[in-house]
RNA sequence: CGGGGUGUGGCUCAGCUGGUAGAGUGCUGCGUUCGGGACGCAGAGGUCGUGGGUUCGAGUCCCGCCACCCCGACCA
């Protein structure tokens, strides 16, 4: 098969590039900056859905659908909102044939539409909290576009939440965050500071923006998902209020928060490797892949293949075997680790004669032989949950191995290339626009997780390795996607 | 928007100083294979991105347009 991958050393951008397209995740159209996306990569994306809506209506949140098109005069309404995404946008000035009365744009993101109905909805105390999400897509005339990082449209959910006081819109501001933290790190085995964006970083039409931030192979950084105090900035630009249990009138506090499709940039990004995709088990829409070798009595070692498939299937593992005999096994080895196939069961003739089976892990390559009696499926079952969690710790050894802390600018200039930089920032924006004018490198976060604190000391004070001014605090640095 | 690149079978590309379309791979059929991307034989498949120009003749030269990709400035 002339399908190769460029290693991720020759050239990570192209590596990336080969996977996403041999492992049949995504394709180009011919729109510009839109990608289809294949049946692969749209099973990551349910895969994703299934467990991300779980968690929303874990913590109480329903679904709902809003249009797709917002007038002009609702995006207009928020100004730091209208003067981030406006730029952004496409606009349909036609419909029917004619001239429409008013531009309606395609949503870059739905506050404006949303805040719109909420405010019909919103009229006390008792119709609050009001906890919605939805699954859409969203277009944004991105200048320059990467497969999943960036595409002009892209799936995503947004919640947006309305509430009676400031004090628990915050809190649902950081339960979503932490609900993207646990998503992040126990389904896509990935790894993620969590903590608050600069004011120069954070959402346009946000008090407060949290986020998640992942360290990807090449040592940069990628936004995982963000959740935004929106506080009353909606509210007031829709003249949402609601009448508090005292009776006075009071604007609603707000939030959103959403993860895109990108997500599936960020996990093909932090585990896969030269061979091809790596997934975690727990977003394999197929995780067993059972490849019948076809010599001698062919008729019995199918049977045995399929036997031993649908054992798995009862103990609720996604198996399939695939006895087509158009291609050699080889074949379909390499075939299933391009696509990322969490494990692979050979079973030949030999095998069966010894009551064995060989089992493959997709991200050490370890093979280890199992016993065909009733432990199998058990066996399996602990198999993917040791590679789950081992994909966790080797995507974290990678980040902390690749994190440094540093005291003085020269020191970040030489290290920023290598990964992430724990350093004293005197909190100012002129400071953050200097760093990033020079070294292009910028503040990703300003992290709020417990254990990420403790072990590089973020809150002890110190001086800005820039302006050697006092600093409260350090941040993280680093180039980014 | 600035810089660079590319448009030729499904895909990746070759095609020089113009002479009437090629390879690899994939696809279809048959047979032999099968424990790390097997092989043989026989086939199908292209108005060469688009519009104009030069020429007896254009994939090839000239001009325009369009699209996509890559590198920057902007962003989930």
């Amino acid at each position: 098969m002339a399908e190769k991958i460029t290693s991720r050393e020759t050239d990570y951008s192209q590596w990336y590039i080969d996977l996403v397209r041999s492992a049949k995740l995504a394709d180009y159209s011919d729109i510009r900056g839109c990608m289809v996306i294949r049946p692969n990569g749209y099973a990551i994306w349910e895969k994703m859905q299934a467990a991300l809506d779980r968690m929303f209506k874990e913590t109480g949140h329903v679904n709902a659908y809003f249009p797709l098109f917002i007038p002009e005069s609702y995006i207009q309404k928020e100004a730091d909102h209208i003067e981030g995404f406006a730029p952004e946008c496409a606009v349909v000035t036609h419909g029917g044939g004619e001239e429409l009365a008013e531009k309606l744009y395609v949503r870059p993101t739905s506050e404006t539409v949303i805040w719109a109905s909420y405010k019909k909805w919103i009229q006390s105390y008792r119709d609050l909290p009001l906890l919605i999400n939805q699954w859409a897509n969203v277009v944004r005339w991105e200048m320059r576009t990467r497969l999943f990082l960036r595409t002009a449209e892209f799936l995503w959910q947004e919640g947006h939440t309305a509430h009676a006081s400031p004090e628990e819109a915050q809190e649902e501001v950081l339960r979503m965050i932490n609900v993207y933290k646990t998503f992040a790190e126990e389904y896509m085995a990935l790894p993620v500071i969590m903590g608050r964006k600069t004011e120069s970083e954070k959402f346009a039409g946000a008090d407060e923006t949290w986020c998640i931030e992942a360290m990807m192979q090449d040592k940069k950084a990628l936004q995982a998902g963000t959740s935004h105090n929106l506080g009353q900035n909606f509210a007031k630009a829709f003249d949402c209020q609601f009448q508090t249990k005292e009776g006075t009138l009071e604007y609603v506090w707000a939030t959103s928060w959403g993860v895109s499709t990108r997500l599936i940039g960020a996990l093909i990004m932090a585990h896969s490797d030269d061979k091809g995709l790596v997934l975690p088990p727990k977003l394999a829409s197929r995780q067993v892949v059972i490849v019948p070798i076809l010599r001698g009595d062919k008729q019995a070692v199918v049977e045995k293949a399929h036997t031993i498939c649908e054992e798995l299937k009862k103990s609720g593992i996604h198996a399939f075997v695939d006895d087509s005999e158009q291609n050699s096994p080889g074949w379909k080895f390499a075939e299933y680790e391009l696509q990322g196939i969490p494990v692979r069961l050979e079973i030949g003739p030999r095998d069966i004669s010894n009551n064995i089976c060989i089992a493959a892990r997709r991200d050490t390559g370890e093979k280890q032989k199992l016993t065909l009696d009733g432990t199998l499926a058990t066996s399996i079952l602990s198999m993917l949950e040791t590679m789950q969690q081992s994909m966790f710790k080797r995507a974290l050894d990678f980040r902390e191995s690749n994190t440094f802390e540093v005291a003085s600018y020269d020191e970040f200039k030489s290290l920023i290339d290598n990964g992430f930089i724990v350093a004293h920032w005197d909190g100012t924006e002129e400071t953050e626009a200097k760093i990033k004018e020079e070294t292009k490198a910028t503040i990703r976060v300003l992290p709020e997780t417990p254990d990420f604190i403790a072990h590089y000391s973020i809150n002890e004070p110190g001086v800005c390795i820039y302006s050697g001014k006092p600093s409260k605090r350090k941040v993280v640095f680093a180039k980014s996607y």
